[in-house]
RNA sequence: GGGUGGAUAGCUCAGCGGUAGAGCGCCGCCCUUACAAGGCGGUGGUCGCAGGUUCAAUCCCUGCUCCACCCACCA
C-alpha cells in the first residue's frame, strides 16, 4: 500500500496559483533573453507590434501562441530563439482616441491645444495606457525577449525612418504630387487605397439630362451621386457608339449652371450600360480623373475638405453637405424637368476602415511611394522561394496584389507620427528632404523654413520593422545575428499592409528578405462562425479566459452595447470559468488547422482544461508511486539509476523493461516524431492532437492502468522499471508538451524526480526527438494483440453489465502456436486489463450460456455468462457481426477479381487484400460457428 | 466581374489515392483509492451533386449547386 505524500496534490489543477509564479521565475532567470553574440544557430521572430492603444483580443492571443511555440520548441532544441516584443505607434488610431478623450474631458479639439501641446497630450497617453497589451501577453506565458521591447516611435525606430524617407527621396521613389485621394472628412487626412472598405450599399440610379448646345438633342447621362453633376466637366461617350457618333465634339449646357461642358470619345465608356453616356467629374471621381487626363479635361473641386461644397459649385449650394447637396440638386433639376428615371440601385461606397464615413475623392497634396520598382525584387523572392507562404494558398494573394500594385499615399494630414522629413522655404520653390533639420535653405539660402506639418502613415514606419528593431541602419551585431527573421506570424488581412510592405523595405534597404517564412494565422470566430465583435458581444477576453469572469463583468466591458448584452445573457448566463492560460493556449494550438478559421466556444476550452487536469491527475499518480513505501522507505525511486540502466543498455528490452515499458516507450517515439514533423510543417493542431491522444488514450488509459500492479509488486526490481519507465515517460511527455502549455508543464515536471544533470526549468530541456533505439516494433505489435484480446473482453461485460468486481472467467481460443504462447505469457495484462482470468486453448466447442467475440482472424474470447446472458441479443449481435464481415468480403472479393486490379496494383497492395481476406473469411468462420453454438 | 477557401457522424471539424477519424452530443454500465473536469463499452457516415482519370477516388481533374472571405474604376 502506497503512502500519499502529506501534501498530497489537489484533486484539480488550479491554473490560478500556478501560472504567476513560473511566469515570475522565467522572467528572474532571465529565460527569455537571447544574446545576439551566442554561439547557437539563430531563430529570430519579431512580434508583429499590437496598437499602443489595443487591449489583447482573441486573434493576438492566437498568433502570439503560435509564435511562442515555435519560439519555446526551438529554442528547446538548441536555438538561439529570440522573439521580439513590440509596439506601434498607430498613428491615426491613437489620435482620434485621444481627440475623442480630449473632447470628453475637456470639451476641447486637437487645435484648441495646438500641435506641441496635443502631442504631449498624447505621449502622456501612451506611457499611462500604451503598452498595456504586452503585460497581458506576459500572463499568456509568452516567451518575448521583453528586454528587447521597441516602439515604433523610438530614437532608433525615428532614425530608421529618417533614413528611408530621405533615400528613397533622393533614389526618386518618394515625390510629392498634387493628385485625387481617398479622403476621410471624419478624420480629415488623406488615407490609402487599402484603409478603404469598399461596401455594396442601397442607393438609387439617377437619371439626368443634359442639353446639347446648338440643338434640341437632349443627352441622358446615370449616376449614382447626382451632386457631383455641379463639378462635371465633360461627358463621355464610347467612340464606336453610333448613337452618340455625331455628338462628340459637340458641347452640352450643365444644367443648373452655367457652364458649356464637351461631350467626348473615351474607350472607359461602356455602350451597354444605361444610355451609353457618362458624365465626368475628374475632380471627384477617380475613373473620371482618368478619363479627364486623357481627354483634356478640366478637373474642377467643388467639395473641400470638411465634406462640404466650395465655388466653383453654384453659390446656392455653398456650404451644404454632401448629403444636402444631392437632395436639392435632384430637386432642382426634378424642376427644371431635367431628372429621368430614378431607380433603387446597389452602389460601391466606399468607407473610410477608421471612422466608417464615406470616403470622398479629393484633389490634394500628398506624398507618394514609387512602388512599382519596389515590388520587383519582392515578387522574385517569393518566386524563388527566399521566402515561402505558409498555407500556401497565400503566395496567389501577395503575388496579384503585388503584380498589380499602385503608388502608395503615404502622408497624412494628422499629428501623431513620425512628421515628413520635408521642409519648403518661403524664400523660393525649394523642397528640402533631409536626414537633419536643416537651419538654411540649400536653394536660396534663407532661413525661413517650414516643415511639412503632415505625418506618415503608420505602416511605414511598420515596414521597416524587421531591421529596424535591431538597430539599422547601423551594422549592429543584433541585426547580423537576427535578421533575416526566421518567420513572420501575422493575420492574413495585413499581407498588403503590412507583408508586402516590410517585403519591399527589406530587400530593399538590407538586400534580404526579411523572413523566411510567412505563417498566415486562421480567423478566430465565435461558435457559430461568426466574426467576433465588440459591438455583437460574441467575442472572449483572452484574460477572462484565463481569469474567469462573472456575467455582470462581461456586461460590464460590453459598454452598453445592447446587442452585447443580450448575447451575453444568452450564451454566458454562468460568465466565464477561469480556465487558466494553458487551456486558453492549447485550444487555440489544437484548433489551427490550414485553411480554416478557429471557431472557438468554451466547450472547446473544457475539453482543453480538462485534458491538463487529465495530465495533472496523471502526474499525482506517478509521484504517489515514486515514493518509497511505508514498510520500506528505501524502495524510492532513484532517477540516476534509471536513466544510467536506460542510457547503457543497448536496447529498453536490454535493460530489461517489461513488455508494456517497452511498448509506452515505444509509443513515445512515435508521438514524439509525430510532433517534430507537424511542427517543422507548420501544423500545429496535428502536433497538439499527437500529444494529446498520446497522453490520453495510451500513457494514461492504458500505460497507467497496466503499471499500477506492478508498482505495487513486492518484486523490487519489476517495481523499479516500471517506476522508471512512468517517470521517464512522463518527463518527455512534459518536454513535449511545454511549447504548447507552459505553466502546467513546468509546475509538474519541477515536482517530478528526474536525473540530477537536467536543468532548472524544463523550457531549457532538450525537446525530445523519435529515437530509433527506443522504438520497439515488436512490442507495439504485441501489445496490440493483447490490448485488442482485453479489449474484447471488455465488450463483452459491458454488453452484458456483468458487475465489474466479478473477475470473469473467459477461456481465450487462440490457434496459432505462438500467438497463444503470447497471451500465455503475458495473461497479466489481459487478466488485468479485462478484470478477467484467463483459459488458454487452441480451439473449443460449445459453453453453454456464453458470450463469444472474434478477435482478428481467428481468436475467440468466450465468456459464460450464466444468468447474465440474453441468448436472443447475443444472437443478433453475432448476426449483425456477420453482416459487417459480409460487406467486408464482398468489397475485398470484387476488388480481387478485377483481374486488372491483381495485374496492375503494387504487389504489396494485393498481397495486403488477400490477406484482408482470408482474415475476414476465418473471422465469418468463427462468428458462424459462434451462432451455432448459441442454437 | 475576377480570385481563394469550404461542403465528411446530430453539431464543430481532422484526414486527403489503397479497410472512414476526433471533440462535443447521444445510449448503456461504473463514484474500480490518479482523475466524475473521470473510466469502460456502444450508437451514428452512398465523405455536396454530375461526369472524368485510375487496377483502385472522400482524396486527383472538369463542370454544377450552395456557403464564406478577398480583390476590382462599370457610371
Amino acid at each position: 500500500m502506497t503512502v500519499p505524500p502529506s501534501d498530497a496534490l489537489p484533486k484539480q489543477y488550479d491554473p490560478s496559483e500556478v501560472e504567476p509564479r513560473w511566469l515570475r521565475f522565467w522572467l528572474e532567470q532571465g529565460l527569455f533573453h537571447a544574446d545576439a553574440a551566442a554561439p547557437m544557430a539563430p531563430y529570430a521572430i519579431t512580434l508583429p507590434p499590437p496598437n499602443v492603444t489595443g487591449s489583447l483580443h482573441l486573434g493576438h492571443a492566437l498568433g502570439g501562441t503560435i509564435q511562442d511555440i515555435l519560439i519555446r520548441w526551438r529554442r528547446m532544441q538548441g536555438a538561439n530563439a529570440m522573439w521580439l516584443p513590440g509596439i506601434d505607434h498607430a498613428s491615426i488610431g491613437t489620435q482620434m482616441l485621444v481627440e475623442r478623450d480630449l473632447k470628453r474631458r475637456e470639451g476641447k479639439t486637437r487645435h484648441d491645444l495646438g500641435r506641441d501641446a496635443f502631442l504631449a497630450r498624447v505621449w502622456q497617453w501612451k506611457e499611462k495606457h500604451g503598452g498595456r497589451i504586452i503585460e497581458q501577453m506576459k500572463l499568456l506565458g509568452f516567451s518575448l525577449d521583453y528586454e528587447r521591447e521597441r516602439f515604433t516611435m523610438d530614437p532608433g525606430a525615428s532614425a530608421a525612418v529618417r533614413e528611408v524617407f530621405v533615400r528613397l527621396y533622393e533614389e526618386g521613389l518618394i515625390y510629392r504630387a498634387h493628385r485625387l485621394v481617398n479622403w476621410c472628412v471624419d478624420c480629415h487626412t488623406g488615407v490609402s487605397d487599402l484603409e478603404v472598405n469598399n461596401v455594396e450599399e442601397r442607393g438609387s440610379l439617377w437619371t439626368l439630362i443634359y442639353p446639347v448646345v446648338g440643338s434640341d438633342q437632349r443627352i441622358e447621362v446615370a449616376t449614382t451621386r447626382p451632386e457631383t453633376m455641379l463639378g462635371d466637366t465633360g461627358v463621355a461617350v464610347h467612340p464606336s457608339d453610333e448613337r452618340y457618333r455625331d455628338l462628340i465634339g459637340k458641347k452640352v449646357r450643365l444644367p443648373l449652371t452655367d457652364r458649356e461642358i464637351p461631350i467626348v470619345a473615351d474607350e472607359f465608356v461602356d455602350p451597354a450600360f444605361g444610355s451609353g453616356a457618362v458624365k465626368v467629374t475628374p475632380g471627384h471621381d477617380f475613373n473620371d480623373y482618368e478619363c479627364g487626363l486623357r481627354c483634356g479635361l478640366e478637373v474642377l473641386s467643388i467639395i473641400d475638405l470638411d465634406g462640404r461644397l466650395i465655388a466653383p459649385a453654384p453659390e446656392k449650394y455653398r456650404g451644404m453637405t454632401v448629403a444636402e447637396a444631392r437632395r436639392r440638386v435632384v430637386a432642382d433639376l426634378d424642376e427644371a424637368g431635367l431628372l429621368g428615371e430614378v431607380k433603387d440601385y446597389t452602389v460601391p461606397v466606399g468607407r473610410c476602415e477608421r471612422s466608417g464615413t464615406v470616403v470622398e475623392p479629393l484633389l490634394s497634396n500628398q506624398w507618394w511611394v514609387r512602388t512599382a520598382p519596389l515590388a520587383e525584387p519582392a515578387i522574385r523572392a517569393v518566386e524563388s522561394g527566399k521566402t515561402r507562404f505558409v498555407p500556401d494558398l497565400w503566395t496567389k494573394t501577395y503575388m496579384h496584389w503585388m503584380s498589380n500594385i499602385k503608388d502608395w499615399n503615404i502622408s497624412r494630414q494628422l499629428w501623431w507620427g513620425h512628421r515628413i522629413p520635408a521642409w519648403y522655404c518661403d524664400g523660393c520653390d525649394h523642397i528640402t528632404v533631409s536626414r537633419e533639420d536643416p537651419t538654411a535653405c540649400p536653394g536660396c539660402g534663407g532661413a525661413a523654413l517650414r516643415q511639412d506639418d503632415d505625418v506618415l502613415d503608420t505602416w511605414f514606419s511598420s515596414g521597416l520593422w524587421p531591421f529596424s528593431t535591431l538597430g539599422w541602419p547601423a551594422a549592429t551585431r543584433d541585426l547580423k545575428t537576427f535578421y533575416p527573421n526566421a518567420v513572420l506570424v501575422t493575420a492574413p488581412d495585413i499581407i498588403f499592409f503590412w507583408v508586402a510592405r516590410m517585403m519591399m523595405m527589406g530587400l530593399h534597404f538590407t538586400g534580404k528578405v526579411p523572413f523566411r517564412v510567412v505563417y498566415l494565422t486562421p480567423i478566430v470566430v465565435d461558435e457559430n462562425g461568426d466574426k467576433m465583435s465588440k459591438v455583437k458581444g460574441n467575442g472572449m477576453d483572452p484574460l477572462d479566459v484565463v481569469h474567469g469572469a462573472t456575467l455582470a463583468q462581461l456586461i460590464e466591458a460590453a459598454d452598453g452595447h445592447e446587442e452585447a448584452i443580450k448575447y451575453l445573457k444568452k450564451h454566458r448566463p454562468q460568465g466565464l470559468q477561469a480556465f487558466g492560460a494553458d487551456a486558453l493556449r492549447f485550444t487555440l494550438a489544437v484548433m489551427t488547422t490550414p485553411g480554416r478559421s478557429v471557431r472557438l466556444s468554451t466547450d472547446r476550452i473544457e475539453t482543453c482544461r480538462n485534458f491538463i487536469n487529465k495530465v495533472w491527475n496523471a502526474s499525482r499518480f506517478a509521484l504517489m508511486n515514486l515514493g518509497g513505501t511505508e514498510a520500506r522507505p528505501d524502495t524510492a525511486y532513484e532517477p540516476d539509476r534509471f536513466a544510467d540502466l536506460l542510457a547503457r543498455a543497448a536496447s529498453p528490452a536490454a535493460a530489461g523493461l517489461a513488455l508494456v515499458d517497452r511498448w509506452i516507450l515505444s509509443r513515445l517515439q512515435r508521438a514524439a516524431g509525430a510532433v517534430d514533423e507537424a511542427l517543422g510543417e507548420f501544423r500545429f493542431g496535428e502536433a497538439a492532437n499527437a500529444i494529446y491522444h498520446f497522453m490520453w488514450d495510451e500513457l494514461c488509459d492504458r500505460y497507467i492502468e497496466l503499471a499500477k500492479a506492478p508498482l505495487q509488486s513486492d518484486d523490487e526490481r519489476r517495481r523499479f522499471l516500471t517506476q522508471g519507465t512512468l517517470a521517464t515517460v512522463l518527463e518527455l511527455s512534459l518536454r513535449l508538451l511545454h511549447p504548447f502549455i507552459p505553466f502546467a508543464s513546468e509546475e509538474i515536471w519541477q515536482k517530478l524526480p528526474k536525473p540530477s544533470a537536467l536543468p532548472a526549468s524544463l523550457m531549457v530541456t532538450l525537446y525530445p526527438q523519435s529515437e530509433s533505439r527506443l522504438v520497439d516494433e515488436q512490442a507495439e505489435r504485441e501489445m496490440s494483440l493483447l490490448l485488442d484480446v482485453a479489449a474484447a473482453i471488455r465488450t463483452l461485460r459491458s454488453t452484458y453489465s456483468v458487475p465489474p468486481s466479478w473477475k470473469v472467467p473467459v477461456e481465450v481460443r487462440v490457434p496459432d502456436d505462438a500467438s497463444r504462447a503470447l497471451v500465455e505469457q503475458h495473461r497479466d495484462i489481459v487478466e488485468q486489463s479485462a478484470r478477467a482470468t484467463l483459459t488458454l486453448s487452441a480451439s473449443g466447442g460449445a459453453i453453454p450460456q456464453s458470450a463469444r467475440q472474434v478477435v482478428r482472424a481467428d481468436i475467440e474470447v468466450v465468456v459464460p455468462l450464466q444468468g447474465l446472458i440474453d441468448i436472443d441479443a447475443e444472437r443478433a449481435r453475432i448476426q449483425k457481426e456477420i453482416g459487417r464481415v459480409d460487406k467486408e468480403i464482398a468489397q475485398v472479393d470484387k476488388k480481387l477479381s478485377n483481374q486488372k486490379f491483381v495485374a496492375n496494383a503494387p504487389a504489396e497492395v494485393v498481397d495486403k487484400e488477400r490477406a484482408r481476406l482470408a482474415e475476414e473469411a476465418s473471422r465469418r468462420q468463427k462468428l458462424v460457428s459462434a451462432l451455432e453454438a448459441l442454437a
